[in-house]
DNA sequence: TTTTTATGATAGTAATACTATTATTAAAAA
DNA sequence: TTTTTAATAATAGTATTACTATCATAAAAA
């Protein structure tokens, strides 16, 4: 795959001191999520953070406001990669029904390391947002957090892939909610795969591409 | 609604002690639901719920582990119950076509309290299954949990619908992710609907019968 | 009646989730 | 170059969380 500079705009409200511009930041970032990755959200603490990276607990707070505000940073920034890696192969092409095929492909085939930003991993970043992501909202206050735009780039990959939908069917009734199901589907069957097997048709290890057919039966026999 | 005295045998791993059995168990399981819904899973302690009951946090240790085990035990308790429901509902109905349709009208309505279990209310436990139920496998911890059969009501349930689809159609490749999917998103879309709309095409409130819609519309048109 | 069982009351500990202060150092502005 | 600013390191401190432990007492079972 073609690679081509990246630079992903966050969202100012994520964070106290933008990480992307200092060592440190980035450090934060890098080892979060490994760290995360590792023993998992609940577990993790800026304080064991800290110490991977040789700073302190106090230095990661000026970062950022706690560890939820990272989570959602990390997530967000997944999300728009995968849009961006959306519009960039999507683009050009005219046929509706290619383009959601493409959607479905990217969203459940094994993710490969970017190598334009050196500091994040993104198939680390993938197992996260399976295993995490849903706890980026699942909050109490998962409004006020909409309201500050926090999941935004989810909603836009969202938004983008129901457009694809609407211009293949613009009669079809749900194209959001079944954008949300594509979108969703493509990383939690992949975690019940791996954990939960019962709740799949996809047994073996290397069934990404069983998953695939399953994401485009559903959509286009409904659409 | 015809009632019908209700049961539900829960796995001995939840709890230390069965909290069924003991006035202050059943304390705990009511006003667990209230409080974890009131200010969400990651605010609520073993501490305040103490507090709220009238004992101390020791004696809650008494009957779980964790309040995660807690969490698990109320998510399990409301799967079986909605299998229950369905088992009762779809009881004589040898139409797979109508025992679909039951399933997906039962898991996307509005629940209303059960009044043969006075201690659970069954329309708060639905809310937090919608806004913390995937805490319950999110963890690092879920294949050893799964191993002690914790997840057991929720993939009995999505074994059930399953079923059905086979029923339907035995030459359908998909009907364990399928299930999944329906179960899962008769939560999420109503999560979504209230918190972030823009990921659903149900704006106003009373938007189940879309929802519903929605839903047998992915399930018929793909067997 | 004795023994078991459940609860209440209280204490204590290590870890978590922060905030605050001060010193040091590096980079940018004057 | 000097001075100012900005970023980090080092350290301390607090309230809360997530537990474990002990002992007394009341109620139920043997």
């Amino acid at each position: 795959m073609m690679e081509l500079p990246l630079k992903i705009k966050m969202n100012e409200k994520l964070f106290l001191r933008n990480p992307e511009e200092t060592e440190l930041g980035r450090k934060i970032i890098e080892h979060s999520i490994i760290h995360i990755h590792k023993i998992g959200f609940e577990a993790f603490t800026f304080k064991k953070l800290a110490k991977e990276i040789k700073t302190t607990e106090a230095g990661i707070y000026r970062y950022f406001e706690n560890k939820h505000r990272l989570l959602l940073y990390i997530v967000d920034w997944y999300w728009s990669w995968q849009e961006y890696r959306l519009i960039f192969q999507t683009n050009n092409i005219t046929s509706p029904e290619i383009k959601i095929k493409k959607a479905i492909q990217l969203l459940s085939s094994p993710v490969e390391d970017d190598t334009t930003i050196d500091y994040i991993s993104e198939k680390i970043l993938n197992e996260i947002v399976m295993a995490e992501g849903a706890k980026s909202f699942l909050t109490k206050h998962v409004r006020e957090d909409n309201q500050d735009k926090l999941f935004k780039p989810y909603k836009d990959l969202c938004v983008r892939v129901a457009g694809f939908i609407k211009e293949y069917n613009p009669k079809y009734k749900y194209p959001h909610s079944l954008s949300s199901t594509i979108v969703e589907m493509a990383h939690s069957q992949k975690f019940y795969m791996h954990n939960l097997p019962s709740l799949t048709d996809f047994g073996g290890a290397k069934d990404e591409k069983k998953l695939v057919s399953f994401l485009e039966e559903l959509v286009f026999s409904n659409i």
